[in-house]
Order: C-alpha cells, then sequence, then structure tokens
DNA sequence: GTCTATACCTGGATAGAC
DNA sequence: GTCTATCCAGGTATAGAC
C-alpha cells in the first residue's frame, strides 16, 4: 500500500467516524504517521482526498455488477434462472450475504457511512450515494423479479412492489446495525423472518418440482 | 417568535442544510439579521444551540403520540379498534399523512435531515434520531398490529414482521425523498402500491361486514 | 518525500461602550 | 440586547532545507 493510498484509507475512516469537516488534514496525517505538510506531496488538498474516495467507489461499483449478489457478465435471464433454483432458504442465506456484505466489507461501511453524513455537502456524492443505494437496487431487483415472475419462479405479482417489499427492509436494518455491529445477531434474525414471509408469500413452491 | 426563537430556528435551517460544522455562528447571526457576538447574549454556546433543537424534538415527539396518526391518550386496543374500522383505501390514505408529515412538517423534515448527518457526532442526537426513527416506529406498530390480529381485523401472522413490512418503505421512501421534493407524487404513488399489496395480504376483509 | 517554519484565514467566544 | 473591537485556537496550504 503506496502512502498516497494509506492516506485516502485513513481519510475515509476519518471522514466516516467525524465526517469531513469534522477531519483536518493534521488527523489524517498523524493517522498516516506524517507531518500535516508532507500530505500535500501526494495530494493538492484536502478536497481531492475525498473526490479521490468517491471516484474509487464508483469504480469499484461499476466493475463488481454486485447489486444481488452475482458476478458481472452473466445476463439478467441467467441471473434471474440462477435465482430461480433456490430454495426459500437459500434465497434468505442470500439476502444475509447481501446484508453482511454491505454491513462488512471495510470500504463499503465506511462510504456508506460517510455519504450518508455528507451527501447535502457535494453534488457529486448526493449523486453516487442515491444512485448507490437508492435507486440502482431498486431497479436492478425490479428487472430480476420481472424475470423470475415470467419464468414461473414466482407468483404473478407486481415486480417493482416486490422488490421494495425485499429491498427497504434490509436497507432500514443496515440503516439500523451500521452503527452497532454488537446487535448483528438481532439484525440477521429479523431479515430472516423477513425474507421467510416474502418467500412465504411470492415463492412458487411448486416450480421447484418441475 | 422571540430572537432566541428565531436564532434556534434559522440554526436548524442551516445545520440541516450544511450540516453542524458546517455552519458558523456568522452565518446564523447572519440569518437572523444580528451581529455575531450579540447572538451570545441568547446562548452561551453554539452547541447550546444544538442542544435546544434536540431538547425541543424530545418535547414535540413526547406531546405528541403522533407515531401513527392518533392523538394521544387513547389506550392502544382503542386505537387498534380505530383502525380496525378502516377499509384498505384508508389505510392507505393513513400511511400517505405518516409520510407527508415527516415530510412536510418544516419542524420534522429539517430535524430529520440534521440528525442523519450529526447522529455519529454527538451521543445525544444518535440516541434520539434512533429512538424516534428507527427504534419506536417499529416498537409501536408491532403492538398495533399484535393487537389487530387479536380483534380479528388482520390475519394471523408475526406481528413484527407486519410492522417491519409495513414502515420500511415509508422509511425508505421518506430517506429517498427528502431531498427531492419535486419527486413526492412519484414517492406517493410507490407508497399507495406498497399498502395496496399490504392489505391485499393481511388485512381481514370479512371482518368489515360484521 | 519528509521535515520545520510560517503565512493566512476563519471560527468561537469575550469585553465593554451605548 | 445590540454594537465594535479584539483575542485566541485551529485549520488549510505553501516555502524551502534536507
Amino acid at each position: 500500500m503506496t502512502t498516497k493510498e494509506r492516506i485516502a484509507d485513513e481519510a475515509l475512516t476519518l471522514f466516516s467516524e467525524r465526517g469531513y469537516q469534522g477531519t483536518s488534514v493534521k488527523n489524517i496525517a498523524d493517522a498516516v504517521g506524517i507531518r500535516d505538510s508532507s500530505l500535500y506531496k501526494h495530494f493538492t488538498s484536502k478536497k481531492e482526498i475525498f473526490d479521490t474516495i468517491v471516484k474509487e467507489m464508483q469504480e469499484r461499483m461499476s466493475g463488481l455488477t454486485f447489486r444481488v449478489g452475482l458476478p458481472s457478465g452473466e445476463s439478467r435471464s441467467a441471473e434471474a434462472a440462477a435465482y430461480g433454483e433456490l430454495t426459500a432458504d437459500s434465497l434468505c442465506d442470500l439476502s444475509k450475504q447481501i446484508f453482511l456484505f454491505y454491513l462488512k466489507d471495510d470500504f463499503i461501511s465506511r462510504f456508506w457511512r460517510m455519504a450518508m453524513m455528507e451527501q447535502y455537502h457535494s453534488p457529486e456524492i448526493y449523486g453516487v450515494y442515491r444512485k448507490i443505494f437508492l435507486e440502482e437496487s431498486i431497479v436492478y431487483q425490479t428487472e430480476l423479479f420481472r424475470e423470475m415472475i415470467r419464468l414461473g419462479y414466482f407468483h404473478s405479482a407486481d415486480p417493482e412492489v416486490m422488490a421494495i417489499s425485499f429491498y427497504t427492509p434490509i436497507f432500514f436494518l443496515l440503516t439500523k446495525y451500521m452503527g452497532e455491529p454488537e446487535e448483528e445477531e438481532t439484525a440477521l434474525r429479523l431479515l430472516e423472518k423477513q425474507v421467510a414471509e416474502f418467500c412465504r408469500i411470492y415463492h412458487n413452491q411448486k416450480r421447484l418440482d418441475t
């Protein structure tokens, strides 16, 4: 890890804990173990460190067609088919994986926290935050459920309603337990109950026998 | 409105737009139309202004047993009975009222925005924010659905799952459309669909005929 | 590429006249 | 209770030696 990378990394940690304005260049330099003035050999300004972090997140998110847990490169109908093979139990596991990915991935979780705090201070982070956590997930899952219904894996229903029903509890629990890692078990138990109910309502058991 | 109240009011507006640290005492004084030094005749510090706002919110929230739209003073089973009389349509109206209350009430919406940004900077606001927007709503609605199931207004189901299913879309849509007031119609349309589906799943139509 | 030293500014807060 | 004047701390950023 180069010094430049270490600066960005420590900055993200501090930004996610104290906010952008609550973090001084000296705080970052201290965390890295250099003098604040030395930091300007790597970045021209504090703002540039912030921008670099945002850019890094954008790249990670476009590289990773994650969204719902699958590697990129596959077509939506291929993904839908893969999901369709899932039993209710493994759909539950999947939701937990998504939940824990956002909660535990060092970069993502720190970025989420920072973005939540800073979304109204810069138009750029406002856009990135909303795109990733509020819009793309819903759009993507809507298309996925639409496809899965078409293929007969789920009962016929409004796919957008399904996407919102599936995603909003995950979103809520992430928001709620992001600040309380020790309550992770509680969150997972609640999530489990929600997904079980979701499956009870929408999942087409019969399709599994064909 | 006294000068002291105007200071707190303008401060809340600025805090909700730029954050606590992003707002200077001079910014607040300018908005009120006095010099920054004069402000210290009303508050001993910037922090005290912030604390006053938090306290005000706490008082509003305890005075108003709002939570789901009913005036305080009635017992839970009385409330449940009142809700039970609702048709699916009026339950939908109710959810919109809750949504619009949080979104449109000047004080609440500014406070929400500020709290979202500042939750990790002061333990006190962390507590208040989570209590109001993440915990109390769920706890309260869980008890309410439990009662309504007992009275036969809803099908038998896990009341906590119902509360989460009912509240998390509202929470998500609030988070999403808080920054985009011009998209209010979109949000209401989505909310309507969610509540209709919720009623389709859980509401006991037969009970309405008794 | 790191250091010391420093310039420059803004922000929070106080003193004291009116 | 508002003003002017002022203090002091801390923050961003630059210059120049090593």
